[in-house]
Parts: structure tokens; C-alpha cells; sequence
DNA sequence: CTGCCCCCCTGCCTGC
DNA sequence: TGCAGGCAGGGGGGCA
């Protein structure tokens, strides 16, 4: 999201805001339209899910795209394509015309999405950011972190990845698809995992991440790119959605299965994952 | 602090 | 055709 975003957004003026609700999951920011016009992004990052709008006015707008959320792109040539601005659809509740013509529409039914804004220099310690984890694909996420971060920890591991304070930004797909490549149950309790398999667990998440990113993401049923394009990953899952089918290991016998923890579908290998 | 459970919300699919 | 129930890429918050 953060990649297709980044073209149209970084260095452009943000010339209107228009908000057609109050809240998402929470209020919406104190002023936000007024806060935002006129300002220009300097930058746009990502920290864990979130996505990370660097304002020369001092603030950070940040981005959370929940389950349902979609940031949609149009007005602009993207690619070879250039996407005209499409009809106003049900659920686009944040809508942003940015300097260049690029409209920016923030659409999520079920609005488990967020906006807040804070400003840049207190942006560690805003709420939402403060407690997360290391980056998966960054320097601080390694074997021996991760050992000193499950050791004694009697949750099982699927849940333990999850948990965005042992690493930020995984969520139940990638958390599955990288316990498999891994050959780790998810059942297995976290602080009782093999030194030789955890080390396998961290560049396995960092593959399966890498890969997914480089397919432009996961669409099941919302999830688009910024063009709107379709992401691909989902026809690489080996686990996710596959219940009853074989497993994909080479030389596998077993069949994947789906349980339910912590109130969340996990799909895993009963043979080939221990 | 840990682990568990519920909840926020809409839409879609299945089965009766 | 209608309706109930289950399920969904997340994650905050309350509870024991």
C-alpha cells in the first residue's frame, strides 16, 4: 500500500479533505480537514500496519486500513493507466484531492479502520505505536531476540506471533503461511520451540513477507492496491483458506486442517508442522 | 504480566 | 425468497 501510495503523495500538497463521518473506529481527529489542507507530505512510511503521512506542518497522519479498509487511488497515471475518478461508492468515508490530481478515497465497510494525526517528534510514543514490536524485515527481529522474547511463554505460538509487541505487522495469513515454511505447529507452545526451529521461524516470516509484498499483497475479498489492481499472493498460500486439501510440502502425506484459536482461523500441516 | 474472551461493523455465503 | 448463523487480512480493553 505504502509503495503505490508513495508517488502520488510524496512531496504533493494535500489541497482538500472531506470527511463523511465523524469516526471509523474511533473519532476522527480534532479539526482533521483543516489540519491537513494546505499541508504537504514529505514522507510517507509505515510502522507495523499502520501507514505513516509525514506533514510539513509538524504532524503525522496515521493509517490503519483495519480488515475492510481500502486506500484507492484515481485521477492520476499509475502504471500505464491513467484511473479516472471513479463514482462515490458506499463506505468511502475519507476522501483527500491532492495536489496533481490525484484523488485519494479511504473506503472501509466495516470500519475497522483508524486515522489519527500527532505530532512527528511525539510520534513513538503515540498510543497506538508505542508498545509494537521490532520490524519483521528489519535489524532488531533475529533469532536471539526472538528466543529471549517467547522463552517461558506458554501461549501457543500462533498467538504469540500475533501479538504485535513480540513482532509488529504479522497478521493471521502471514502468521500461518510462515509456521508452515517453518515446519512449527502453531499449536506449540511458544517457549517450548527448538533453538534450531525458531531459527528457521525468522527467515521464513521474512520470505513469506518479502514475497507477499513483491505480489502486491493478499486479496480475498477487499483488499486492493492502490491502483485498485488485485494483490496475487493468495494463490501462493500453502495453508491459508486450504482446508482438506494436501499439504503442498514435498513428500508430505498430510492433509491441511483448520482449528480455531483465540478466535481466529488457523490453518496448518498436522504432519509436517510439530 | 499473561492468557482468554468479547466486542466494534458490514457483507457475503451456506443451509434450512 | 427469507432468515438465521457463521465467517472474514485487526486489535483494544476488560477480566481472572
Amino acid at each position: 500500500m505504502r509503495r503505490g501510495l508513495a508517488p502520488v503523495l510524496e512531496g504533493r500538497t494535500i489541497f482538500a479533505a472531506r470527511l463523511n463521518r465523524p469516526d471509523l473506529r474511533w473519532p476522527l481527529p480534532e479539526r482533521m480537514a483543516e489540519r491537513l489542507t494546505g499541508a504537504r507530505v514529505l514522507r510517507l512510511g509505515r510502522r507495523s500496519k499502520y501507514l505513516l503521512a509525514e506533514l510539513s506542518t509538524g504532524e503525522t497522519l496515521i493509517v490503519h486500513l483495519g480488515m475492510s479498509g481500502r486506500i484507492l487511488v484515481s485521477g492520476v497515471a499509475l502504471g500505464h493507466f491513467v484511473h479516472d475518478h471513479p463514482a462515490p461508492q458506499k463506505h468511502d468515508h475519507v476522501v483527500f484531492e491532492i495536489e496533481g490530481g490525484a484523488r485519494i478515497t479511504f473506503n472501509d465497510p466495516r470500519r475497522f479502520g483508524a486515522m489519527d494525526l500527532t505530532a512527528t517528534d511525539a510520534l513513538d510514543r503515540h498510543r497506538l505505536l508505542a508498545g509494537l514490536g521490532p520490524e519483521p524485515l528489519g535489524n532488531g527481529f533475529h533469532e536471539l531476540y526472538l528466543t529471549g522474547r517467547l522463552g517461558g511463554r506458554q501461549t501457543p505460538i500462533k498467538a504469540a506471533l500475533l501479538d504485535q509487541r513480540v513482532v509488529a505487522g504479522l497478521g493471521n495469513i502471514y502468521v500461518c503461511e510462515a509456521l508452515h515454511r517453518a515446519g512449527i505447529s502453531p499449536l506449540r507452545q511458544a517457549g517450548r520451540i527448538a533453538a534450531a526451529r525458531l531459527a528457521t521461524l525468522v527467515p521464513a516470516i521474512r520470505t513469506v513477507l518479502t514475497e507477499a509484498i513483491e505480489a502486491g499483497g493478499s486479496s480475498l475479498r477487499d483488499y486492493r492496491q492502490a491502483d485498485g489492481e488485485l494483490g496475487y499472493f493468495q494463490h501462493n498460500f500453502r495453508v491459508y483458506g486450504r482446508e482438506g486439501k494436501p499439504c503442498p510440502t514435498p513428500g508430505c502425506p498430510g492433509t491441511i486442517r483448520r482449528v480455531v484459536q483465540s478466535g481466529r482461523s488457523t490453518f496448518y500441516c498436522p504432519q509436517c508442522q510439530r
